[in-house]
DNA sequence: AGCACGCCGACT
DNA sequence: GTCGGCGTGCTC
């Protein structure tokens, strides 16, 4: 009947990027019912047909391919697991904008949890060993493993013998020794857990509980109950149907004495699913309607008529700190779920803490859903149930919740859109905005994208139109903006104070500790690292496997005693006592990080409780939270850290902000510096002050005349736009262009080299054939900032050029027609406007 | 990515 | 003579 389709067209999951395209199989009668598109299937591919999971993407009546050639669908997976139609045009979406393939899409959306995956399994036949294998220990060992055990998964054989395995069992079932069978494993299942009630009347119970034999037991029961059980009893008498673990907890048992009870007939258990939601909330408890201020107010109605229109739209709010961009969020939250539709928000990473989720759990309860990369795979897999399941229709989270599987999606929020952390550097390098206009264009949604300090593109875009701009200009309740001192530190240096406290930023801590109000120090620490040189030869000590010089810490008591990092491969060393390369005594340590401004402020503020929050105080989940909810409840007077103190929490009672460094990220060699210094510099600012009291703000800097620091300070975003999208257009940089940031990697220097040379050749023979259409300026090869890293060299080439469908198949056929012709192949990676260069 | 085919060196 | 090294090219 449904000839007219005959055949799948099958995207395979884990085929590199040259291969990455459809295949065709037919579809056997028996699954032709079950086939659809975006669901997975498992097809034979390649010579040997061995099993892959791959997904139809399309069906057609006719093939290229002679009919000897089509091969056929093995098997169907589940269709709960299958993909979408808004997700299958997103995975192709993504292919095309990230180059990426089309399974690293997939991954990217779906939990792995939630996937299918192919194991094989290994027997052995009754052909006896071969004489030839006899030899081989490794074959010996494996058949007697596989004649004890019977089968085993490929991974366990690993596990067992080693990765070099598949050599030989590749060998041995040549030898027709072994079989290969490859199975389905359907994907992990929700969890389950067994609660316990009572199976019989509360008479009968109490009079176990007292050590008799109820009558309607007397047949089941021969004698009465031990001590132990009867305690289980009683506690489960005080408990509303506990889990397992619950009820061994309360009561000390075990699992053998519940499944005992249980089978004489006393106790009952169920399954039950469980959510592994680790922020389930009880219920809404702040549904009150939003207050709004005027200007608020007005922000709010534009965006309630963009949304009402139900065509797509993007808005852009900007909003100076503290003005209430985050009511406004909330309002269209509101008006979006009440016209039945479903609503994402995204937060930075280091914005998504307990008190920021609060916000969002206190008011809509448990439709909320919360991703993020801290989720372990089950609370992951849970979470995204429940949002296929319609169970939750407001997901909160860092980018990755872009993808989140809502049924109707009406509304995108992108708080601190400007935020580089919405870009991912792995494959896919998707960009979280980019991924959520496409979402919101096709699902008739609206993007709104928020900041106090947006990126150029995107204020770019909104004044050229294709954004809607809303404009917050007051602080809310006219919280004033805090006073800004800009300390100029050159003098200090100059008369010989090196502190990381001047003078001035000294004495207004002090100020405010004697007021009994608390302050916060932000440390700008890029390219600041306290590193160690040596004061004879000059060179810093780097570290041996990437070109970079170590970063030293301090051991928790002493400053001396301290081990220098890499901050790129996790290498630790003790602080050698002399120069590695002139073995000089003469180690001095420079540039400081928050320990050595702690113990600093540990000086000039004895009295002073002091907080300290950077990488090293905060590496466990949520430990950020604790330290700022200690903070708030005044129990330190000074927090001293990096970038995470700039996020918007709110400390009312912080009348102080100072900032260390200022300049440090206006020189890193990223056309962004200013943009990022700006936007870091506001944001500390807006810190100070925020509840009617007055506020003060001192910015330490060499460069007390610089414009983005005098702007910043003014927090006067527009001139410098105007003043930066000069720069971008006159130098030629996005938004007027696209970066593009080609990258080969090699653990063998002259084979890197080599092929760098052949990449630049490569690419300018395209430019010159096939694509001379693509208008471009490409530099280099040269050396990435960070040659070396994890005993790999990396050569870089970066081209800037509009980024449209001609120039990205330029890319595309860069990465599929690229391949090292060397032993030890270099691989190529490509970045379209990275976050970092 | 796998996997097979294929064409050259050190072993029975 | 052949086993096996990894270069080359294809996969519906």
């Amino acid at each position: 009947m449904l000839s007219e389709q005959e055949y799948a067209r099958v995207y395979l999951l884990d085929l590199p990027y040259a291969a990455d395209r459809a295949f065709d199989y037919y579809i056997p009668s028996s699954l032709r019912s079950a086939t659809r598109r975006g669901c997975f299937v498992t097809v034979p591919f390649g010579k040997g047909n061995r099993q892959r999971l791959g997904v139809v993407t399309e069906f057609t009546d006719r093939t290229e391919l002679a009919a000897s050639m089509v091969k056929p669908l093995l098997s169907v997976c589940e269709a709960r697991l299958s993909l979408s139609e808004e997700m299958l045009g997103l995975c192709f979406y993504m292919k095309e904008q990230t180059l990426c393939s089309f399974g690293d899409a997939v991954h990217a959306l779906i939990p792995s949890a939630a996937m299918s995956r192919l194991r094989d399994v290994y027997r052995l036949t009754d052909t006896p060993i071969s004489p030839a294998l006899q030899s081989n220990e490794t074959a010996v060992a494996v058949h007697r493993e596989l004649t004890e055990r019977g089968a085993m998964t490929e991974e366990a054989l690993c596990r067992k013998f080693g990765k070099d395995i598949t050599a030989i069992l590749k060998k041995m079932e040549h030898a027709g020794l072994i079989l290969r069978e490859t199975q389905l494993q359907a994907a992990t299942n929700e969890k389950k857990e067994y609660r316990y009630a009572f199976a019989l009347p509360t008479e009968d119970i109490e009079a176990l509980i007292a050590g008799e034999i109820p009558p309607s037991l007397k047949g089941t029961l021969t004698r009465k109950l031990n001590e132990k059980q009867r305690e289980v009893l009683k506690t489960l008498a005080l408990m509303d149907r506990p889990g397992e673990a619950e009820l061994i907890a309360e009561s000390g048992s075990n699992p053998a004495q519940l499944k005992t009870l249980t089978e004489r007939g006393i106790l009952t258990r169920a399954e039950e699913r469980i959510d592994r939601n680790p922020y389930a909330a009880a219920s809404a408890t702040h549904t009150a309607p939003v207050v709004l201020n005027e200007e608020q107010n007005a922000a709010y109605e534009t965006l309630r008529s963009l949304f009402d229109s139900g065509d797509p739209h993007a808005a852009l709010l900007h909003g100076v700190t503290g003005s209430g961009k985050t009511s406004v969020m909330l309002r269209i939250l509101d008006r979006v779920l009440e016209a039945g539709r479903c609503a994402i928000v995204l937060l930075p990473e280091i914005a998504l803490t307990p008190q920021s989720l609060a916000i969002f759990c206190a008011r809509y309860g448990d439709r909320v859903a919360v991703i993020h990369s801290g989720l372990s795979a089950g609370e992951r897999f849970d979470a995204y149930t429940r949002i296929r399941e319609g169970r939750a229709d407001v997901v909160v989270g860092t980018r990755s919740a872009v993808f989140a599987p809502v049924r109707d999606l009406g509304l995108i929020v992108m708080d601190e859109e400007q935020e580089h952390t919405y870009k991912s550097d792995m494959d896919p390098k998707y960009h979280a905005r980019d991924v959520a206009r496409y979402r919101c264009a096709h699902a008739n949604a609206l993007l709104l994208l928020a900041s106090a300090t947006p990126s150029l593109e995107s204020y770019h875009k909104a004044k050229a139109g294709k954004y809607t701009l809303l404009t917050l200009k007051h602080r809310y309740g006219d919280a004033e903006l805090p006073d800004v001192t800009v300390a100029d530190m050159r003098p200090e240096a100059a008369a010989g104070n090196l502190s990381p406290l001047g003078q001035t930023l000294t004495e207004e801590l002090q100020k405010t500790a004697a007021r009994g109000e608390q302050s916060i120090l932000f440390l700008n620490r890029r390219g600041y690292n306290a590193f160690v040189s040596c004061r004879s030869c000059g060179e810093a000590i780097k570290c041996p496997h990437c070109s970079v010089s170590l970063t030293y810490h301090t051991a928790q008591d002493s400053y001396e005693r301290g081990s220098l990092v890499c901050h790129w491969c996790g290498y630790r060393t003790r602080l050698p006592e002399v120069c590695p390369s002139c073995s000089s005594p003469h180690l001095a340590r420079m540039g400081y990080g928050t320990q050595r401004v702690e113990q600093e402020l540990g000086i000039l503020l004895p009295e002073s409780r002091i907080l300290r929050m950077d990488t090293d105080t905060t590496s466990a989940k949520f430990s950020y939270d604790k330290l700022l909810g200690s903070f708030r409840r005044r129990e330190a007077d000074v927090l001293l850290g990096t970038q995470m103190v700039t996020k918007g929490h709110d400390f009312p009672e912080v009348t102080l902000v100072g900032v260390l460094l200022a300049d440090a990220s206006l020189y890193l060699d990223d056309y962004r510096a200013s943009e990022k210094t700006f936007a870091m510099l506001t944001q500390v600012i807006g810190r100070a002050g925020r509840a009617g009291k007055a506020g003060h703000a001192v910015i330490q800097t060499n460069n007390p005349d610089n414009d983005v620091i005098r702007l910043a300070c003014a927090q006067d975003y527009e001139t410098f736009y105007e003043r930066e999208i000069k720069l971008r257009k006159l130098l030629v940089f996005p938004p007027f262009c696209d970066i593009v940031l080609m990258t080969l990697t090699c653990s063998d220097e002259r084979i890197l080299l080599e092929a760098s040379a052949e990449l630049r050749q490569m690419f300018d023979r395209k430019v010159r054939t096939e694509f001379s259409g693509v208008k471009h300026i490409a530099f280099g090869p040269f050396e990435a900032p960070v040659y070396r890293v994890d005993n790999k060299y990396r050569m870089r080439m970066i081209v800037k050029c509009v980024l449209n469908r001609e120039s990205r198949a330029l890319f595309a056929s860069m990465l599929s027609s690229y391949h090292g012709n060397t032993s030890v192949k270099p691989t190529l990676s490509i970045d379209f406007n990275p976050s970092s260069l």
